[in-house]
DNA sequence: CTTGATCCTGTAGTGACTACAGGATACATA
DNA sequence: TATGTATCCTGTAGTCACTACAGGATCAAG
C-alpha cells in the first residue's frame, strides 16, 4: 500500500521533495517507511497529511502551530469552538499584517506623489527618507 | 565632534544596539570610529544616516535595496524619476502581500463562519484543511 | 548494458535580526 | 579611593522556513 515515491508525493501535493524532507527532519512528518534500498514510501494518508500541513503554510499558519493542530487532530482531543477560537487568534494576526502594509503602501505612495519625476538629482522621497 | 556612543545612538534612532553592530558587521553602515579604549563613537551625520536605514526598513525595503538606495544618495548620482520608479516598483511588491494575506484572511474568515462552534469534535475547518 | 532520472545524506546559505557568554571599561556615589 | 553597576566589547549560535548544493547510490527504459 505504501508504493508513493517521494516524488509523486511531491507531485501530488505541490511541495517540493527538499521540503517533504525538511518536514521528516523536523517532526512534521513522521519518519517515512523505507525501500528495502532505503528510498522513502508513502501513501494516500500521507498525501492527505501534508496537504493539510500546506493548505496550512498557505494560510499563514507557522510549522509550530500546524504541529499544535495536527496533534489536537490525531489525538480527536479538540472542540469547534476551540478550532475556531484559534482561527480567529490567527486571523487577526493576518489582519494586524495587512494594516501594517497598508499603512507602509500609504506613506510610499505619498511620499512618490510629490515626486517631480524630472531628470533632477532632488527627489522628496530622499528627503523624507532621512526625517526620523 | 564623534561624542555619542552607541547607547545614545540606538536611544535618538530607535534601532537596537545590537542591530547597529549588525548593520556595521554587514557594511550597512560605516565602521565606526573608535575611541581610546576602543568604544564606537558616532555624530549627527550617522544619527541622519541610521535614520534613513530605520525608515527605509519601517517601509518594508529590504537591506540590499538600502544599501543600493544609499549609494545612489553617496553618489549624488540619481534622478527624481529613478528614485520614483523604484518606489513605484517596491510600492507594488507590498501591495501583491496586502493582495495575497486578504486572499488568506477572506478564507480563514468563510472557514470559520461555517463553525457551529460547539463543544464538539467536529469542525468544519478542520475538514477544510484537509482538503488539497 | 548504458543512460538519464530519481533518490539518498549531509551541510551550508538565505534575511534580518536576537540572544547570549565572558570579559573590559566608564562613571556615579560612599 | 573603593565599589558597584551601567555600558560597552567580541564572537558565536539561534530563529524561521525553507533552498541549494555536493557527491554518491539506485532505478527504469531503450
Amino acid at each position: 500500500m505504501k508504493s508513493l515515491s517521494i516524488g509523486s508525493l511531491a507531485e501530488k501535493t505541490g511541495v517540493h521533495i527538499e521540503t517533504i524532507r525538511y518536514y521528516e527532519r523536523e517532526d512534521i512528518l513522521p519518519k517515512a517507511t523505507r525501500s528495502e534500498s532505503g528510498r522513502r514510501l508513502y501513501d494516500e494518508g500521507d498525501v492527505r497529511r501534508l496537504n493539510f500541513i500546506h493548505k496550512c503554510r498557505s494560510l499563514g499558519f507557522s510549522l509550530k502551530e500546524i504541529i499544535s493542530l495536527m496533534s489536537l487532530v490525531d489525538t480527536g482531543d479538540y472542540t469547534c469552538r476551540q478550532v475556531h477560537d484559534l482561527t480567529l487568534v490567527h486571523t487577526k494576526e493576518i489582519s494586524e499584517k495587512i494594516s501594517d502594509l497598508r499603512k507602509m503602501e500609504q506613506v510610499l505612495i505619498e511620499m512618490a506623489e510629490h515626486c517631480s519625476q524630472g531628470n533632477v538629482p532632488e527627489c522628496p522621497i530622499i528627503d523624507s527618507l532621512f526625517d526620523s
